[in-house]
DNA sequence: AATATCTTCAACCGCTCCATA
DNA sequence: CTATGGAGCGGTTGAAGATAT
């Protein structure tokens, strides 16, 4: 800010347009006539907009370099008001309050930036999305998870409440966004859903690439609403699914089929679920509570935060994980319930969806190149040899059996044995395995958390994916939330991390993943070329990841070519690691 | 002190939705 | 029904500053 603004008024010259400072920052661009300015906005410029602003109001943005003469194009007046000029304005860090809200927030409604900055009063997306970027190198770099433990249990604890309220709306606090994070919670539900009535998944692979299924994946991953929301979804399903999940997950989630169907229509998805509709978000939101929000948690609408204050600042953020496993449960209520995740995990392992889950997977999109790779190679691998370790996975994960195997095979076989029926991409399913998967290996502890860490789950349990979210839930969620807790609580999570499908466990396991590792890579350098297979394979995950896991390593990325962080799922972003 | 590396953040870009002609 | 323009959103970029070496 301050950078711009001293830049900007050095070369600023006058407020005339003509006069506007074309070489001194910034380009001109074509944004229009090839005259537009583009950088560094100038104090002159900036005062030009706001007398723009004061004159005709906000809006118009394209008319403004007719009415002012200000050579910018009509984004850039619109961003510049929004992200500085507009009144109202909080300049300079976050309050701790803050913060936490927006990790709340984050955790339910995952990369919605523009959403999130409505609960935080003179903050814009933008300064909430650098935040959050930041802070999400900042915590991996530290090794911690970006969500406190005692946000999922907190989360958890409202969701029970949320089903006993199941109903559909109850108290408003009024606040629509509120109403939209617990809509994003719903993927989550909804993935779990599909875990449960894998049957159901019918519609899955009809569903476009995206939506639908990166939803799920996310959801699936962990819960991390983070990013369950693809990123690519089209604005128009983004709100209907906002509100169809919304409504779905008032409803209860128990149709879980009718999850799809949102993507589709999500009115009819809503009204599927009994949920009033048209749907409204804003309706919803009043009524927070529906979702399974605690008083507390989200009346920050106002930028109140109250809530989260509990012990430390446990948020009250409802971790994916949890409604996952919830959902598994069969609803809010259930997952909500205390029982801990890893039992929901247990279920689902001991009873897996049925391949259905994998099924629904959203397309590799979601996930980025890395799913893709994996998933085009597990499918020339699978051509190659088919382990037997398939077969038997998806349906039940035998504790004795190498966990990490089991963890894989489920995966693997999941998306043999039901197939990719989706994606345009073509890789739907196995994307979902492998956004989840690292979560699952990771989870499982397979590889990354050396069992010291993750120790706190055992036998199957840590192998099944997705449980590095389930994870933390087990664990007591007593401790405040401090940094150090967090640490400590989360060495377990590490597994989360996308890298894990990579991961030595995963894929050099000595279980026997080994071979899936060679033919993985033989895959990859097929799909890509030597290039990346060479990088690839010189990622040497399990060795860094073990270092991690020791806590020895500290941030390193991930690796070349490796998924950004940010696109990774929300489950994935759940864990941080070191 | 100089250089390299990392972090932060404003701005841009591409995309999509919506309204309107 | 299609085309066009406005608006908004989310991801990414790149420069400046901060920090480390």
């Amino acid at each position: 800010m301050s950078r711009t603004t001293s830049e900007c008024e050095d070369g600023m010259i006058s407020k005339d347009q003509t006069e506007l400072p074309l070489g001194e920052e910034g380009s001109y661009d074509e944004c229009t006539n090839g005259v537009l300015k583009k950088g560094p906005w100038t104090s002159a410029e900036d005062a030009i907009l706001i007398e723009y602003v004061k004159k005709h109001g906000e809006g118009n943005w394209n008319s403004v370099q007719k009415h002012s003469g200000l050579l910018r194009c009509g984004k850039s007046c619109r961003l510049r008001w929004a992200n500085h000029l507009r009144p109202n304005l909080k300049k300079g860090a976050f309050t701790q309050e803050e913060e936490q809200l927006i990790i709340e927030l984050h955790a339910k409604m995952g990369n919605k930036w523009a959403r999130m900055a409505a609960h935080l009063p003179g903050r814009t997306d933008n300064e909430i999305k650098n935040y959050w970027n930041t802070r999400i190198k900042r915590r991996q770099r530290a090794g911690l998870p970006l969500y406190p433990p005692e946000v999922c249990l907190q989360a958890s604890q409202g969701s029970q409440q949320c089903l006993d309220i199941n109903g559909i709306d109850s108290g408003n606090k009024g606040q629509h966004d509120v109403l939209q994070t617990h809509n994003y919670g719903i993927p989550d539900v909804m993935f779990d859903n599909l875990k449960t009535n894998q049957s159901i998944l019918p519609y899955v692979p009809e569903l476009p690439d995206i939506s639908a299924s990166s939803v799920l994946m996310k959801g699936l991953c962990s819960s991390q609403h983070g990013s369950f929301m693809s990123p690519t979804m089209h604005r128009q399903k983004r709100l209907r699914e906002t509100t169809t999940l919304q409504s779905s997950f008032s409803g209860g989630m128990k149709n879980d089929f009718h999850v799809f169907d949102q993507f589709q229509d999500g009115d009819k998805a809503a009204q599927y679920f009994g949920l009033s509709f048209p749907f409204d978000p804003d309706s919803v939101a009043k009524n927070p509570e529906i979702f399974g929000e605690n008083q507390g948690s989200h009346t920050l609408a106002n930028g109140n935060f109250s809530a989260s204050k509990p012990t430390s600042e446990a948020v009250k953020l409802e971790l994916p994980s949890l409604q996952y496993a919830e959902t598994d449960l069969g609803g809010w209520g259930a997952s909500c319930s205390s029982s801990p995740l890893i039992e929901s995990v247990d279920t689902f392992i001991q009873s897996p969806p049925t391949g259905t889950v994998e099924s629904n997977f959203p397309s590799p999109r979601n996930s980025g190149l890395l799913d893709a790779l994996l998933y085009e190679a597990r499918t020339l691998s699978s051509a190659k040899n088919r382990s037997s370790d398939k077969s038997s996975n998806s349906s039940t994960i035998t504790p004795g059996d190498d966990a990490d195997c089991s963890v894989l095979n489920f995966s693997e076989t999941e998306w043999e044995d039901y197939g990719d029926p989706i994606s345009p991409l073509g890789h739907p399913a196995t994307s979902l395995f492998r956004e989840c998967t690292p979560i699952s290996a990771s989870g499982s502890s397979l590889d990354e958390s050396p069992p010291t860490e993750t120790e706190t789950l055992t036998g199957s349990k840590h192998k099944f994916g997705c449980s590095a979210e389930y994870n933390m839930k087990s664990e007591p969620v007593d401790h405040s939330w401090t940094p150090d807790r967090e640490k400590e609580s989360y060495t377990h999570l590490n597994i989360t991390r996308p890298d894990a499908l990579l991961d030595s466990d995963w894929l050099e396991h000595d279980s026997g993943y080994g071979k899936d590792q060679v033919i993985m890579t033989e895959a990859i350098s097929a799909l890509l070329g030597d290039d990346l297979s060479s990088e690839y394979k010189q990622m040497d995950l399990s060795s860094e990841y073990n270092q991690m896991d020791a806590g020895a390593s500290t941030g390193h990325g991930w690796g070349p070519g490796s998924c950004s962080w940010n696109n990774m799922p929300a489950v994935c972003q759940m864990s941080e690691f070191p």
